[in-house]
DNA sequence: CTGAAAGCGCTTACAG
DNA sequence: CTGAAAGCGCTTACAG
């Protein structure tokens, strides 16, 4: 019912051989510039479209990238899809998007799934529990099947011998830190509720390496961290707030809203939020842009070129991009 | 170097042909209970995983279903998506996700791709520019094809032969309505940023039935619609606000905020927001929950329904969900 | 310059 | 119960 229109079908309606009418369509060499012509007239006015999953047999490409995303609903991963997508639409290549929704167990299904020949390449951001885990074995035995695969964002300490692509989580507190301290904050806390995350972890070293006396509030329990944050904040205590994460973020600067208090006076804040959402609100919150497009494209841009050159045993490198701070309302 | 372990190899090294072999994998009544577990054990030894572009191409299917997003920023399609997910990652089916961001070449573009035989289905929600510009004709080509479709969220007014799920964008404002009547409010405007949209449209259509004196505030232009939105606070004719869309809804909060207005007092507001974002903000805002994850599963069960049974002359469905109104601290 | 043949890895009537 | 053959729709050495 689909492709009514096929090599053979054009071959008979030309009455020449199916392979001329492949070469012909192929720009072979070695066909004749007459016959390219009748062939490839006949084609545009039959509507012919090779069909794709023949010619991937052929080649034996699937001209498929698989991604895993752990949580589409966070804008973070929402930005770094948006930002894969970019290039790879511009590719021959297409997008197989899995949620795996932060479970191990739906992250080896999707590994699973993609090693058994259904795509030429594999983007990952590992999910939460993969990380508390500190499983990898599912991700190791890509490399046995020799298709590509790019790490991003969440980078296990221990080197699993691929590509990888992050921000410098360290260095991006270090610097909302300094941002504070010029403010002339004193009394800074980290607040966050992502403890065990990788980059949870290395956020709060980048806040350890600068405060004299670090006050960490952490919680994965949303609502543990919002009493504790509540609690923090009447203390009086504190002048200053670098959140974890946009949950924190979140919680953070709604608890010093209620508490009525004025944005960037008694107490600053800096965080990760969305950056499209937090332009529209007030107060705009003080934010660390990841620039999560950019982490897309170049994860994308990595894998892709990784696909086109097919040495298998080339090194794996490490890319780091820069974060930015966007001052906004809460610390100014 | 991907599958060296073939129905070939494995029948080679058994001494039996490539199709008994094939047979016992396939559970076949055909092949003797002891051929088959030898052949499913040497199988299961060699971990061998059938190489699905062959499955396919003899299948005639492509187990795959294609999905256009105008933009995966936008929170409401990321949950959308995320509803998609589950229900197809339970089926035999894989999604390919495109983004068209808005754009109606793009979406010819995804469109054209997905009809080339490279998806056995598609759910779309159309582009803002082809919404503006009903140009509906490169999705009803799709009907030709005899590829199923389903349509959802931005539903062209004049049928597209097609099944579409949406939600009830009229009434969902009504309800809006008499919720803030309820509170007394007498002087109820609306502000949209989506004024062409379709169901920026039916919401401002569910406002102007129950508004005596309508007062609409609509722009595309965000900035411009800030500074209205400013204007009529400022003025302080308005006691009430129903916002169309998710940036009207942070703009209006934001723009009652920076007056230094405490919520729901001197101006209630409604609208449509993130409801992860919003339940972890103060104030949190009263907003109309359109369960943009049901709209994705409604969707694609939709889909797996019609691909299941094929029947291609079946009619068209228009499925209309309902949405639920959240109270947050911005009317109570 | 054109076409017959083999093959990509599978499935499934059909013969034995 | 097993296997040889044809075919899914292409591509590409190879012969002519």
């Amino acid at each position: 019912m689909k492709n009514v229109v096929s090599l053979k079908s054009l071959a008979k309606e030309l009455n020449i051989s199916v392979s001329t009418v492949s070469k012909s369509l192929n720009d072979s060499e070695e066909i004749s510039a007459q016959t390219k012509e009748r062939v490839k007239n006949l084609a545009k006015l039959r509507g012919y479209a090779p069909n794709p999953i023949a010619v991937r047999l052929q080649k034996q490409e699937t001209m498929q990238i698989g991604v895993v995303l752990p949580n589409i609903e966070n804008p973070f991963f929402a930005s770094v899809l948006k930002g894969i997508d970019e290039l790879v639409s511009s590719s021959k290549y297409n997008i197989i998007t899995f949620l795996s929704n932060e479970s191990l167990t739906r992250e080896k299904e999707c590994l699973d799934y993609f090693s058994q020949g259904n795509v030429d390449g594999i983007l990952i951001c590992i999910a939460e529990e993969t990380n508390k885990k500190k499983t990898f074995d599912h991700i190791i035995d890509i490399k046995q099947k020799g298709i590509p695969l790019v790490l991003f964002d969440r980078i296990p300490m221990q080197p699993l011998g691929f590509d990888t692509v992050k921000v410098n989580d360290f260095d991006s507190i270090v610097r909302a830190y300094e941002h504070l301290e010029n403010q002339q904050r004193r009394n800074i806390a980290f607040v966050s509720s992502i403890p065990t995350l990788i980059v949870g972890r290395l956020r709060e070293d980048g806040y350890l390496s600068k405060a004299n006396n670090p006050i960490v509030v952490a919680h994965e329990d949303i609502n543990e961290l919002k009493r504790s944050i509540e609690e923090l904040i009447q203390e009086k205590k504190v002048d200053g707030l670098i959140a974890a994460d946009i949950n924190a973020t979140l919680l953070c600067n709604s608890m010093i809203q209620k508490q009525g208090l004025t944005p960037s006076k008694e107490i600053a804040l800096i965080g990760y939020v969305d950056a499209s959402h937090n332009d529209l609100s007030y107060p705009k919150i003080s934010y660390i842009d990841q620039h999560p497009q950019e982490i897309g494209k170049q994860t994308a841009k990595i894998l892709l070129e990784r696909l086109e050159k097919k040495e298998e045993n080339v090194s794996t490198e490490d890319f780091v991009l820069n974060t930015s701070i966007t001052i906004g309302d809460t610390s100014s």
